[in-house]
RNA sequence: GAUCUGGUAGCUCAGUUGGUAGAGCAUCUCCCUUUUAAGGAGAGGGUCCAGGGUUCGAGCCCCUGCCAGAUCACCA
């Protein structure tokens, strides 16, 4: 079908051709040589003059101010906006204006990428400025890109602002909104600044499978797929947790992943449908090394991303300082409401829940309830880091049992900004107890816990072998993208978050889609025949035929023998 | 999954009881040699998200659906 469209996409489309009537080609292959950028030339330029008396550079042209024989272009390139001055005469030094007065005045657009060499200088009214001796036209854009303003007041026109437009068409949002780049460069940052801290302790960066015949390692509803070749269900993995515990059965004291992880649960602000977690398990460690070991990564990740450990986030100012408040989970449940909960058992945890007015239901075990009253009464308010440990042995299948404390297992969660941020435990690796734990993990799913965890017997197998005390961590690098850089949706910190397919056009009506249904069976058909086989109005059936026809799929013929609707292409 | 809000020109947005679809920027034509969101004059540009209904007449009212955002629920 053919695109539809606007005024200013067709005059593009036209310049295109003419640009290649005067010899000059839209899309050329050579390469530009650019030996400077717009951030080197704006900083550095009046400290060192002699340094840019010859440039070349390239960019989009974001903004054009024509000016008779003269005109001021602003240009963007990966760092910055420069200005760009252009002079009829410098670009056509000779009789033939063309250059200037029809590719430069009337072809090239905003949007445009091009070329351009010359000197630096300082206009009159102080700006620094690429006197261009000459250019070229490097891709010819025939979309018109969204162009904001903004005045001296700091005062913004024309923003591009529509988070539906921005995510679909990051490419639009990137260059329109260049500040955004900076969320995904410090996430970048984040994750380096990870890697090479872990790399630097000597632990090893490894690639376990994504596509898993059986999901563990975490509670949660996983995306189902099909192999063909080995007919079999595969899962997208939930985690990895499993795959690299049986690395450190194999012998590894230290392993990482930056793993995509799936989940096919509900979409908000904190949930993408795929999403990114670091896990490390470290041999011979328990989870209050573990602690301290958090508590220095992600410090130094906000003196890297920000050089300071406080960090702005909305209206709250995080300080990543060691040492953070450390708190037990009954600790925490009681500090905020008042209530001590660690003797109880679970009738009176549900009686207590009902009472805090925390929503409950039968298939709620007493691991459950605890971990309800907290995230509703506790969670969200914990917005300094703060470390929620010793978890209830229920909810916590592949957790060390407490070496002192009955009924809890050695955990803990980070908690910032009211979310949680990473999970960890001294990790089971009792083999009798590992096996109990699955099987009451199934005996919940029978009770209607659709996320209880599946018992896997590889893994089972693996540490029946044996593997050493280990200390596990899986940490929300999106979660933690979003507070180092204050964006309030995960949808700020991933590039193209998952959206539904936007509709290309308009879809086809009842009626319309029953008509072409029979045309294209018939492949031509008579009008009058055709209409009868319908029996619709006459004014729903002119509407749909003239329908069909202005998007370009039938076409009506009219022939010695008659009206004939047929299609088209 | 629930509730609320929204979808009108390339972008940002108006649109009166329901009576010929508007503005600014952008685009096109002409004039302009150091400008700072916005120089001057003129012109063009629309599937008002889709489908149905009410009506002499629907961008507006009613119904259904699609997409998005916010809040909530589940989850990290």
């Amino acid at each position: 079908m053919a695109q539809n469209l606007s005024e200013q996409e067709l005059q593009r489309r036209e310049k295109l051709d003419r640009l290649r009537a005067l010899g000059v080609e839209p899309y050329p292959a050579a390469e530009f040589k650019v030996d400077c950028s717009a951030e080197d030339i704006l900083k550095n330029y009046e400290s060192n003059k002699t340094l840019y008396k010859a440039v070349s550079f390239a960019g989009r042209i974001m903004r054009r101010r024509m000016q008779g024989k003269a005109a001021f272009v602003e240009m963007q390139d990966v760092s910055a906006r420069i200005q760009v001055y252009f002079n009829r005469d410098e670009i056509c030094p000779g009789d033939d204006k063309t250059m200037y007065n029809e590719v430069f005045k009337k072809l090239i657009d905003t949007g445009d990428i091009i070329g351009v060499k010359g000197y630096v200088f300082t206009t009159q009214v102080g700006e620094i400025t690429i006197h261009a001796n000459e250019f070229v036209l490097l891709t010819k854009s025939v979309k018109p890109l969204p162009q904001p303003k903004v005045d001296a007041e700091g005062k913004e026109y024309d923003s591009f602002t529509d988070p539906e437009q921005r995510y679909r068409q990051r490419y639009v949002d990137l260059n329109v909104n260049p500040e955004i780049r900076e969320t995904f460069v410090q996430r970048t940052q984040l994750v380096n600044t990870m890697r090479s801290y872990l790399s630097e302790k000597g632990y090893l960066e490894v690639e376990t499978p994504i596509l898993q015949p059986i999901y563990g390692g975490a509670a949660a509803r996983p995306f189902k797929t099909h192999h063909n070749t080995l007919d079999m269900t595969l899962y997208l993995r939930i985690a990895n947790e499993l795959y690299l515990k049986k690395l450190i059965v194999g012998g590894f004291d230290g392993v990482f992943e930056f793993a995509k992880d799936f989940r096919n649960e509900g979409m908000s602000r904190f949930h993408n449908p795929e999403f990114t977690q670091m896990e490390l398990y470290v041999a011979y460690k328990d989870y209050n090394w573990m602690m301290d070991m958090v508590e220095e990564m992600v410090e130094k990740i906000a003196l890297v991303l920000h050089g300071d450990t406080k960090v702005q986030v909305g209206e709250n100012e995080i300080n990543f300082a060691r040492p953070w408040k450390r708190y037990t989970m009954f600790e925490a449940i009681e500090e905020y409401t008042g209530i001590d909960i660690s003797e109880m058992n679970e009738s009176q945890l549900r009686s207590t829940a009902e009472k805090l007015n925390v929503p409950v239901d039968a298939t709620m075990g007493k691991g459950k309830l605890i971990d309800e009253i907290f995230g509703e009464k506790c969670e969200g308010l914990l917005i300094q880091p703060t470390f929620i440990t010793d978890y209830p042995v229920e909810m916590s299948p592949l957790a060390k049992k407490h070496r002192e404390k009955e009924g809890l297992v050695e955990r803990f969660e980070c908690i910032c900004n009211g979310k949680e941020i990473c999970n960890a435990y001294s990790e089971l690796n009792d083999p009798i107890d590992q096996r109990k734990r699955f099987e009451e993990q199934l005996e919940l799913g029978k009770r209607g816990d659709d996320e209880a965890m599946v018992l896997d017997e590889d893994f089972l197998r693996s540490i029946e072998y044996g593997m050493p005390p280990t200390a596990g961590l899986g940490i929300g690098i999106d979660r933690l993208a979003m507070i180092m850089t204050n964006s309030s949706s995960i949808q700020d910190v991933l590039f193209f978050p998952q959206m539904k397919p936007e509709k290309r056009g308009p879809e086809l009506g009842e009626n319309e889609k029953l008509i072409y249904e029979i045309v294209k069976k018939e492949c031509k058909i008579e009008l009058g025949l055709l209409k009868a086989q319908v029996d619709l109005s006459n004014k729903k059936w002119d509407k749909a035929i003239k329908g069909l026809a202005n998007q370009g799929l039938t076409k009506v013929n009219k022939t010695d023998q008659g009206l004939f609707i047929e299609l088209v292409g």
